[in-house]
RNA sequence: GCCGAAGUGGUGGAAUGGCAGACACGGCGGACUCAAAAUCCGCUGCGGGCAACCGCGUGGGGGUUCAACUCCCCCCUUCGGCACCA
């Protein structure tokens, strides 16, 4: 009954997801820890009342079922079909309460169909668009690959370091969106801070002035990107990168020439990351001279290593004083130095720097009327004055580039488009999608697209003239499929026909929690950011940000490293469940450590969970034999400290206690660690103590089955069975703790003499202040602190402490 | 270098201004058993003491407070992200 998932009623909806595994073959324990995390959330929810959405599906387009096909020569859909069969039998095996009617599969023609669709929607718009341009390149995996897939210098996903490579490519505009991206990242109070804090870094997003200095004896200029313009008096050079387009026409026919095409091919046969890694400042003088347009000073131009084509225009102006790279370079080829802000202390040396001064506090000196202003306050005004002179604007740059789509493998979203000897470059038109994948491929590992190697997928008339058409042969990059997902999973019954329905959308979107890896801070999430803001803007939802909670669960760890393969550390979920149940592996995996931490296996950790489950069971069978439909139970009036007033008490408590647990942060190991406690104290009890303790206990055991069902829902529902209750205990509400359960009538205080614990009192916890310090001084320890002394101050606080300062 | 997270017993971890170490693992001792397993009970931060108790203790140093793992300042270490980003 949990697995159908009800329409949002007037107690409101709530969409659970976990993020959807690629179909690799088997489960691992991160997807146990993932979906287990998921589950307690949407089972706890669904007992609170709401309507719950959480759907499960297949990442199932990507490399490995490739590879596979290669090596033993099995078709992708096959293996890819297999493996998700088998998953699918292993994640039922956990109990996971996925509504399965809703799954979705990404590499159905009825899914990557809307891919296609959406990338027609996104050419129309600009917001797709080819151009030929340097990419990186995994020469393993045979592709191209997003800025975004390239970690430390290597592919993310075989590891295999990156080249780079020219190709015409597909790119998705994303950074149309860099500023509403960023900006949006300051209202997501649901997401970790570590995860906008890369996304920030990520966008690297940089306010500053573009400003243009013309080259001495030519009408040409070149255009630098600065963010310290209160700085532009202390320009003393321009540095150029090597494969910046303007070096040439710099050189011509200097005797210079030489001297610098020799430094340009020593530095582009550098690879990247050494060059990066380079820390020494190297350069060469072009020979030519640029005017300062503010001080109308003739510097020189100058080409550097340190000097990225690739970030902002290409070219810097260099200010010794105050940049410490340009300082470097300066005192390495004896360039000038020129001060131009005094520290508050005024005491920098201008004919004396050891280092630049990189603050922005002080004041401006020898720069015209701009001397004696703050830095602050001179970047505004220098930036004014250098946009209404005419020789530049300010300009806002961003580390984000836009993200390349275009993947030369057969096992993805091929890209709706033709080339028309006539008509050029053509989009399919709507009618004609899917494109569909073409079967007959052969797989060889040689590289190229496989799509080129079946002229009938090859061949298309153009549908503009009807004429001779060639499909484009590369394939979507796999993170466009998982950029949407989640908005297909609300429609429901499916449109064949449209993508999304708007009001299924706006029923459970934005998705409520999220779980999901950390390995995705900026890619899956940026991108589904970013495809969320597209769709929004193509008028078919309404939500600004797809995920309005984030749950970064921790990596599941063994022996201080990430279980792999490689590692050789890997537990397997099936012998797990074989030997100890599905309850117990998640049981395991909440207690362990907090959701966001990693979590270190354990073979001792999940016996003794084991040993709990089995502690609760004995507990419940022990009551059921012993006392079967007994009525329910009236504890009012009775004392305080009889028997049945501390199982009631306890049970209050437990409910309190797992409640605030799992709404606070999803703290599941300290909610599991109330459990154990919980079942500890009814442990203390005996089906002989008599009927008020007998009664209470039959309260208390429903009530811990209704705990236990989020975590452990196998147990939870067969204890529930063994009460005599019908199915299913999920389905009950969830408890509700008395407040006047959870205070007491007499409580132990603890007191302190001059902030240290000398001793504990019994006092009633509505005691006054006055009364509590008479009991105190009254005990004979105490006594014997205080002496004959009189307190000097006393701090009560009400219930929990007195502390006499003496 | 910049940004972020963290540092607590033998171990995983708890406590977010009020009894540090909940809960669990491990260890030690005991019960049951011919024996073992399972189960149950007790003890378990470090040092001192026969003991009741005492001293010390949350990476290091300083500060605020009656009271600090918790707040403030400085420093160290680890992990993660970005990075000759102009």
């Amino acid at each position: 009954g949990l697995h159908t998932t009800p329409e949002p009623g007037p107690n409101g909806a709530f969409y659970c997801l976990a993020m959807f595994p690629y179909p690799s073959g088997r489960i691992h324990m991160g997807h146990v820890r993932n979906y287990t995390i998921g589950d307690v959330i949407a089972r706890y929810q669904t007992m609170r009342g709401k309507a719950v959405l959480q759907p499960m599906g297949w990442d199932a387009f990507g490399m490995p079922a490739e590879n596979a096909a290669i090596k033993q020569g099995v078709h992708p859909a096959t293996w890819t079909f297999d493996n998700i069969a088998h998953m699918r039998t292993q994640l039922k095996r956990l109990g996971l309460a996925y509504d399965w009617a809703r799954e979705v599969t990404t590499c159905d023609p009825d899914y990557y169909r809307w891919n296609q669709w959406f990338f027609l929607q996104m050419v129309e718009r600009g917001l797709a668009y080819k151009k030929h341009a340097t990419v990186n390149w995994c020469p393993s995996c045979e592709t191209v690959l997003a800025n975004e897939q390239v970690v430390d210098g290597a592919c993310w996903r075989c590891e295999t370091p990156v080249t780079t490579r020219e190709l015409s490519q597909w790119f998705l505009k994303i950074t149309a969106y860099a500023d509403e991206l960023l900006a949006w990242c300051d209202r997501l109070p649901g997401w970790p801070e570590r995860v906008l804090t890369m996304q920030r870094n990520w966008i690297g997003r940089s306010e500053g002035v573009e400003v243009d200095f013309r080259i001495l004896g030519s009408d040409r200029s070149i255009r630098i990107f600065t963010t310290r313009p209160d700085t532009i008096f202390g320009v003393t050079f321009l540095t150029l990168a090597p494969d910046h387009p303007l070096v040439p026409a710099l050189t011509a026919g200097r005797p210079e020439e030489p001297a610098v095409n020799a430094f340009i091919e020593r530095v582009a046969a550098q690879d990247p990351r050494a060059r990066a890694e380079a820390s020494t400042k190297e350069g060469v003088f072009t020979g030519s001279s640029a005017i300062n347009p503010l001080t109308g000073r003739p510097i020189p131009i100058w080409v550097g290593n340190f000097v990225l084509m690739s970030y902002g225009t290409g070219a810097v102006m260099a200010v010794p004083a105050h940049d410490q790279r340009d300082f470097e370079f300066a005192t390495r080829y004896r360039l000038p130095v020129r001060l131009v802000i005094q520290n508050p202390a005024g005491t920098l040396d201008p004919e004396g720097l050891t280092e630049a001064y990189v603050e922005e506090a002080g004041r401006l000196i020898e720069s015209d009327e701009f001397s004696g202003l703050a830095p602050a306050e001179a970047q505004a005004r220098i930036a004014a004055a250098i946009e209404t002179r005419g020789h530049g604007r300010r300009i806002v740059h961003y580390r984000l580039r836009d993200w390349g789509i275009s993947r030369q493998r057969y096992w993805g979203t091929p890209i709706p488009m033709l080339y028309c000897e006539r008509c050029g470059v053509v989009p399919v038109p709507e009618r004609d999608l899917p494109v569909v994948l073409p079967q007959d491929v052969p797989f060889t590992g040689r590289g190229g697209s496989p799509l080129a190697e079946s002229p009938q997928f090859l061949h298309a008339p153009c549908p503009t003239c009807g004429g001779p058409a060639r499909r484009e042969t590369d394939t979507m990059d796999t993170f466009v499929d998982s950029s949407w997902y989640f908005l297909r999973y609300a429609v429901w019954p499916r449109t064949p026909d449209r993508a999304l329905d708007p009001d299924a959308v706006a029923r459970w979107l934005p998705v409520s929690q999220y779980v999901g890896g950390i390995e995705h801070a900026v890619l899956h999430l940026l991108y589904a950011r970013f495809f969320t803001k597209v769709i929004r803007d193509l008028g078919l939802i309404r939500i600004d940000e797809p995920f309005s909670g984030l749950l970064t669960q921790g990596m599941v760890i063994k022996g201080g490293a990430k279980m792999s393969k490689s590692k050789g550390n890997v537990v397997d979920p099936d012998q797990l469940i074989a030997t100890y149940g599905a309850d117990t592996a998640r049981l395991f995996m909440l207690f362990a450590a907090p959701p966001d931490k990693d979590l270190e296996w354990s073979d001792e950790g999940v016996e003794g969970i084991h040993r709990f489950l089995g502690r609760v069971w004995r507990l419940v069978a022990a009551w059921v034999t012993a006392g079967e439909g007994r009525p329910a139970p009236a504890v009012n009036g009775i004392a305080d400290g009889a028997p049945e007033h501390r199982v009631r008490r306890a049970m209050h408590r437990a409910i309190h206690r797992v409640t605030k647990d799992i709404e606070d942060q999803y703290h599941f190991n300290t909610a599991v660690a109330a459990l154990m406690e919980y079942v500890n104290t009814l442990s203390e009890f005996r089906p002989d103590d008599g009927p008020a303790v007998g009664a209470a206990m039959i309260e208390a055991l429903d009530t811990l089955a209704l705990l236990l069902a989020p975590f452990a829902p196998h147990l939870a529902e067969q204890l529930w069975f063994e009460r005599g209750h019908p199915p299913s205990v999920g389905r009950r509400d969830w408890p509700v703790a008395d407040p006047a359960w959870l205070t007491e009538a007499r409580v132990t205080v603890p007191v302190q003499i001059n902030g240290k614990l000398r001793g504990t009192i019994v006092v009633d916890a509505s005691a006054s202040q006055e009364d509590v310090v008479a009991v105190a001084l009254a005990d004979p320890k105490i006594q014997g602190w205080v002496g004959g002394h009189v307190p000097r101050k006393v701090v009560y606080v009400q219930g929990r402490l007195v502390n006499l300062v003496l």
